[in-house]
RNA sequence: GGCGCGGUAACAAAGCGGUUAUGUAGGGGCCUGCAAAGCCUUUUAGGCCGGUUCGACUCCGGCCCGCGCCUCCA
């Protein structure tokens, strides 16, 4: 039985979902006014597992990931390049597809911009003013009034007094409290505004959330993820919010990944630490390897970026797809396996990804040594199994040779080097060179090939093979 | 100051109250014309101090160290 970590209760829970045999997941997606970092994609690849997992389970599942396109920094972006809003958020929407395909993360199956949800947004505010949770502040912002909500800080696990005594922020006049935020923006003059019976504005970052996810998958649904830091105060608020509205129970299980660190630091642009996604691929064998490399570690703590760590990655598929290089289509051992067993049992608690790919090094050495015992059948059977349970990690998605073929880039450029039809020729000659038993000539074959980051490697039965570095 | 997380071998990273994690790196062996790959085998663990226990890396307490959140942030 799957158990997932439930923020709320800092639990390993068993999940029951609130319908039988139904879930409905939302994660906070991006704010789109820059390149994805690896964050980003540790968020994204965490919950494409999650998906891919829950579906696995047999659960019909409704993935909503949003994406906030309205926000202060964006208006700021956009203003700074001079150019409009839909422009740059536009742009880098496409550019945050375009990462997630490459890292194999699947399209959830709805997508709200927040720009899209201003009735519903609206709507949720009157119904908070109108239970006492929000009011009009002089200021003409729309707060709500976190007094009014007394489970507050659940979630974060914060005491309202702890929050007042280390409030850093300048305290409005116009808020009744410090920690009141702000669900309605009254708009300045040139950005983008709608129109509200509070007057023109825009919706503050919170509510959107709150309105997106409830229009879409119900008052009280059974996941909400993101990011370790919105943990507070953004999910906090959307608590508030949601139960304010409603006077009922938001979310059941709440899931938070942690954080992508460097040399054991948070990533930041101020500490000049910040890694795109765009970044780091073309210093990549495959994208693959990042994948590879997020799921090497366990979602909810920390997980540090280096090269050192890209690298092992890449030697560790490496070995992956070895494994399953010449062997013929087959089909898995019926029913269950220790090895699928063990797989399961990992992801089952709390989506263990670490102790997952374990177990595949594991399937690859017991198909190596079928294979080195002439067991082709078997082998291709394992193989067969091996690639059922990788696809649920989404990793080792590529055909063998296909992998091999890929170059590991050095300081970030492809070598252009020999192509695949002159190295085959090149490997012909040296065939025949052997078969003569003209060694000289046959090692001399194989060291031009190295010179050019082309391994060469003699199997039984005179079919050599051959990767590159 | 408040809340929370972590300290595992050369590097990375899991599970687990007593039995090999796993990958990379190092040693030895098998295989190979020689290599490479693969397989077998092997060396390096559990911050420190106490406690519970027949037995603790694993539970409890204290200490030290590192990190995160408390402000926009995946």
């Amino acid at each position: 039985m799957l158990r997932i970590h439930n923020s709320l209760t800092g639990q390993v829970e068993p999940f029951v979902p609130l319908v039988p045999g139904k879930v409905r997941l939302y994660v906070c997606g991006i704010t789109v006014y820059d390149y994805c970092h690896i964050g980003h994609m540790r968020m994204f690849v965490v919950f494409d597992v999650v998906r891919r997992y829950l579906r696995h389970c047999g659960y019909a599942l409704t993935f909503v990931r949003n994406i906030t396109d309205i926000d202060d920094k964006i208006i700021r972006r956009a203003a700074e390049n001079g150019e409009p809003i839909e422009a740059l958020t536009a742009r880098y929407i496409a550019a945050m597809d375009e990462d997630a395909a490459q890292l194999g993360v699947e399209r959830p199956d709805i997508e709200p911009r927040a720009t899209a949800y201003v009735p519903e947004i609206l709507a949720l505010i009157q119904r908070l003013i109108e239970r006492g949770h929000a009011y009009v502040a002089s200021s003409g912002d729309v707060l709500y009034s976190v007094s009014s909500f007394p489970d507050y800080g659940r979630l974060s696990g914060k005491r309202l007094a702890d929050l007042r005594a280390g409030a850093r922020v300048d305290v409005e006049e116009s808020k009744h409290d410090p920690l009141d935020f702000v669900l309605w923006k009254r708009s300045k003059l040139g950005e983008p505004t709608w129109d509200s019976p509070w007057g023109p504005g825009r919706p503050g970052w919170h509510i959107e959330c709150s309105a997106m996810s409830t229009s879409l998958l119900g008052d009280y649904f059974d996941i909400h993820g993101g990011g370790m830091d919105l943990k507070f105060p953004h999910h906090e608020n959307e608590i508030a919010q949601s139960c304010g509205a409603t006077g009922h129970p938001f979310v059941k299980v709440w899931m938070h990944n942690g954080f992508v660190n460097v040399d054991n630091e948070k990533m930041s642009k101020s500490l000049g630490n910040f890694f795109t996604v765009r970044d780091i691929l073309p210093r990549l064998r495959h994208p693959e390897v990042l994948r590879y490399f997020l799921l090497g570690s366990h979602y909810r703590g920390p997980i540090n970026y280096s090269l050192t760590q890209l690298e092992q990655a890449d030697l560790a598929l490496g070995r992956l797809y070895n494994a399953l290089r010449g062997l013929p289509d087959a089909s898995p051992p019926p029913g269950a396996t220790p090895y699928r067993d063990k797989f399961e049992a990992a992801m089952n608690e709390d989506f263990n990804t670490a102790e997952a790919v374990a177990v595949l090094q594991t399937l690859a050495r017991e198909i190596n040594t079928l294979k080195a015992a002439g067991k082709v059948a078997e082998a291709a059977s394992w193989a067969a199994e091996f690639r059922a349970l990788s696809s649920l990690l989404g990793v080792v998605q590529l055909d063998p040779e296909a992998w091999f073929r890929c170059s590991q880039p050095v300081d970030g450029a492809v070598a252009e080097g020999v192509s695949d039809a002159q190295i085959q020729a090149c490997i012909e000659a040296r065939l025949a060179a052997r078969k003569a038993k003209d060694f000289a000539e046959s090692d001399r074959l194989r060291d031009v090939l190295a010179a050019q980051g082309v391994v060469l490697e003699d199997k039984p039965g005179g079919v050599t093979s051959w990767r590159r570095k």
